[in-house]
DNA sequence: GCGTGTACCTTTTTT
DNA sequence: AGGTACACGC
């Protein structure tokens, strides 16, 4: 028998032990959120629920397996049964099973980003939109603006309007492409990502004896990062718990950050009207962070709007000052920090270590650093391996397999064949659907390793086998492929090849193991222990560190220059730094390089630091400047402690909300103040940088950044 | 129609 | 740095 009283604290303890129906657990940062809910599941598992009526919806796959496993730990015992997984995951599951009828018999393939964007890309030059006009986004941008539009259920001219509002011209080819990218879809049984989400509902709402036999299936419903979920997803709540279910939905108002993928934090706000006779318990006391780190981070909360401040406590006095780190430029930002993960290192494992930062390529020189000093490091967020391209051609096999419809995996194959270009495959493609067999075979003449290829798949569709048979023969198949496509690094390939073969092994369908690799990686956790991390932090969301080291914190990167017109899209910015700060358990360390390479510009440009860290009291932080010799001092502090270094000559320090000058000075620049200025025609706005000899960039709320003469900007304040 | 060379532009976050 | 659009030659 598990001890919940002297196991739990009061709050947590009445989380775990509430009755049934609809509870809302409000759970700070760092304040067991996890141990409540794995505690619950056993809990309910002593009461005598059983584990196979449970379904466990969490954000990542990682924490679905972290917390089924801590369960099972304290459980003494597995979790049979107990389903758990990612809203997408789970409706994919779903939707095999009970297969939307326009899809008729034909199994669907989940679309990767790539896939969308590349249907996107034919659409348009199908309907011949935008044709030679520079302005027209692209793909990748249109698939955002779909998605977006989609996800936060308005309409397309609406999203335009409100996020790139000088794409309005085109909000209407948007549309087109929108409704010939779903026709796309539908053409050739693919689902996207918003589809597996959309499609689930339409089912439960379209078919009452699959929702009741969900919602019967599945007693006890448990929602973790509820703040992230969109308007959709709560309606697939509501739809799995009925008028009668038990849920218990898990989250932070204050750790918001999806919104630009429609998450709705209203969703949590209003979930006691939704659901009535909910009972609300808040969790507000912090066991992750010392006082340092959760003093900063409260005070990066305040200046947010009412609704989402909020007070982290925690028992846990003394600890390491934050420090903030000032960088001569990116480039020695890169240096400095392996040096500190060096020192680090000594006292840490390197598991223990964490480099976060806003956007994926912000790692770049970083990671060349860690090259280059043979310092191991995992990075999360970004590109993944499973977007490399021989992994997708290899999956593309595998997919057509699955389904022969899958006109994007059939477009990859095709692109492996010498002189097979977009017409002909087009043409192969529609021929060999037809049915026509001496057509089929006339047309394929010409192409006799793809007429293999097709001829291998059919071969492999009609004898079922394990996934992991299948896999070995379809690399085996593709290897000379490989070889042929990449002549300089196939060898290395290779290995990504096999890792994926070896990932097989514990599927029994392929179109699982399929859908899997598109939904999240898995883990490929070989030597994931002697690994520092690198990580965005949307990937570091739910994880906790006993270093955390932030980087990039400038006007531009952190706030992301995309984040600066709207406010509420600087406050999610502003709830991401706080998501960032509290995944430090012992130490903080904010860096701020004074100077960033522009790649626009083609020089080193000074970097105004970011608002997060202006705004904080000087108090709260131990300010280190970097040396020309590349070292590092703090300042006021006794200088017996530091490095053997000369002090910097001392600046007065930065009070709260004050804006910093210090930035263009590091350069020798004028030190022109930065602060908010008017335009006769722009109207107000806030001055980003100082570009010297004599302009400064503004952003103008509506307008964007621009660059304009000094002499054309009047002061304001 | 295909493939290559070249000039140009743009870089968020995730399922 | 990498994708994209277009021009050119096969």
């Amino acid at each position: 028998m598990i001890d919940y009283k002297n196991a739990l604290n009061p709050a947590q303890y009445a989380a775990v032990t509430a009755p049934g129906g609809h509870l809302l657990v409000v759970a700070g940062a760092g304040s067991g959120k996890t141990r409540t809910i794995v505690y619950r599941i056993a809990w309910l598992t002593e009461q005598g629920v059983s584990p196979s009526s449970m379904l466990l919806l969490t954000f990542t796959r990682k924490a679905a397996a972290e917390m089924l496993q801590r369960a099972s730990q304290l459980l003494g015992q597995g979790l049979a049964g107990l389903q758990g997984g990612t809203f997408h995951g789970f409706a994919y599951g779903v939707l095999r099973q009970f297969r939307p009828s326009w899809l008729g018999e034909r199994h669907p393939t989940v679309m990767d980003n790539a896939d969308m964007a590349a249907a996107i890309k034919q659409c348009r030059e199908i309907l011949g939109l935008g044709k030679g006009d520079r302005s027209f986004p692209r793909s990748q941008h249109v698939l955002g603006i779909l998605s977006k539009a989609r996800n936060k259920e308005i309409s397309i001219e609406a999203t335009v309007r409100r996020e790139s509002s000088h794409l309005l011209p085109h909000a209407a080819a948007l549309t087109e492409l929108n409704a010939a990218y779903t026709a796309y879809r539908r053409d050739h049984g693919l689902l996207d990502y918003d589809d597996l989400i959309f499609e689930l509902e339409h089912l439960l709402c379209e078919h009452e004896a699959v929702a009741r036999h969900l919602r019967q299936r599945y007693e006890h419903l448990l929602v973790d990062e509820y703040q992230d979920t969109n308007l959709v997803q709560a309606r697939l709540v509501r739809l799995l718990t009925g008028e009668s279910g038990n849920l218990m939905a898990v989250g932070d108002d204050a750790q918001s950050i999806y919104a630009f993928r429609g998450a709705h934090v209203y969703n949590m706000l209003d979930f006691p009207d939704i659901f009535p006779g909910t009972r609300v318990i808040a969790l507000e006391e912090n066991y992750r962070s010392t006082k340092p780190v959760l003093d900063l981070a409260n005070a990066l909360l305040e200046r947010a709007p009412a609704a989402f401040r909020k007070t982290l406590r925690t028992r846990r006095e003394g600890g390491e000052a934050v420090r903030l780190v000032v960088s001569r430029s990116d480039q020695s930002q890169a240096e400095l920090l392996v040096q500190r993960i060096r020192e680090l290192l000594r006292d840490h494992l390197p598991h223990d270590i964490a480099v976060l930062f806003r956007a994926a390529f912000h790692s770049y020189p970083l990671e060349a650093a860690l090259a280059r000093a043979d310092v191991p490091f995992r990075k999360y967020g970004g590109l993944r391996y499973v977007e490399a391209a021989h992994i997708k051609d290899l999956l593309s096999y595998a997919r057509l397999i699955v389904n022969p419809f899958d006109l994007p995996a059939f477009q990859r194959i095709a692109a492996l064949h010498p002189g097979l270009g977009p017409k002909t495959t087009q043409k192969l493609y529609a021929v060999a659907l037809s049915g026509d067999r001496d057509a089929t075979f006339r047309a394929f003449a010409k192409y006799p390793g793809m007429l293999e290829d097709m001829g291998l798949l059919d071969n492999l569709r009609e004898q079922p086998q394990p996934p992991s048979t299948l896999l070995e023969r379809l690399a085996e198949h593709y290897r000379p492929r490989m070889e042929a496509a990449y002549p300089d690094d196939w060898p290395r390939r290779q290995q990504g090849v096999e890792e994926i073969v070896r990932m097989a092994a514990g599927y029994v369908d392929l179109d699982l193991f399929v859908a899997d690799l598109s939904l999240e990686s898995p883990e490929e956790d070989e030597d994931a222990e002697g690994c520092i991390t690198l990580s965005t932090v949307h990937s570091a969301k739910g994880l906790e560190w006993d270093a955390v080291l932030i980087i990039d914190l400038v006007e531009e990167r952190f706030p992301s220059r995309h984040a600066q017109s709207r406010a509420e899209d600087f406050e999610e910015e502003r709830r991401l730094m706080y998501v960032a700060c509290t995944r430090a358990r012992r130490r903080l360390e904010l860096y701020a390089p004074a100077a960033i390479y522009s790649r626009s510009d083609q020089a080193i440009m000074p970097a105004v630091r970011s608002p997060f860290v202006r705004e904080v009291p000087a108090g709260l932080y131990e300010e280190w400047h970097e040396l020309h010799g590349g070292q590092c001092v703090a300042r006021g502090h006794d200088p017996a402690t530091l490095p053997p270094v000369r002090l910097l000559p001392p600046e007065p320090a930065v009070q709260a909300g004050a804006v910093s000058s210090s930035a263009p000075e590091a350069h020798g620049g004028d030190p022109q103040s930065l602060g908010y200025c008017t335009h006769k025609k722009f109207g107000r706005g806030k001055k980003i940088r100082f570009v010297p000899p004599d302009k400064f960039q503004v952003n103008f709320p509506g307008f964007g950044v621009k660059t304009i003469l000094a002499d054309f900007l009047t002061s304001a304040e």
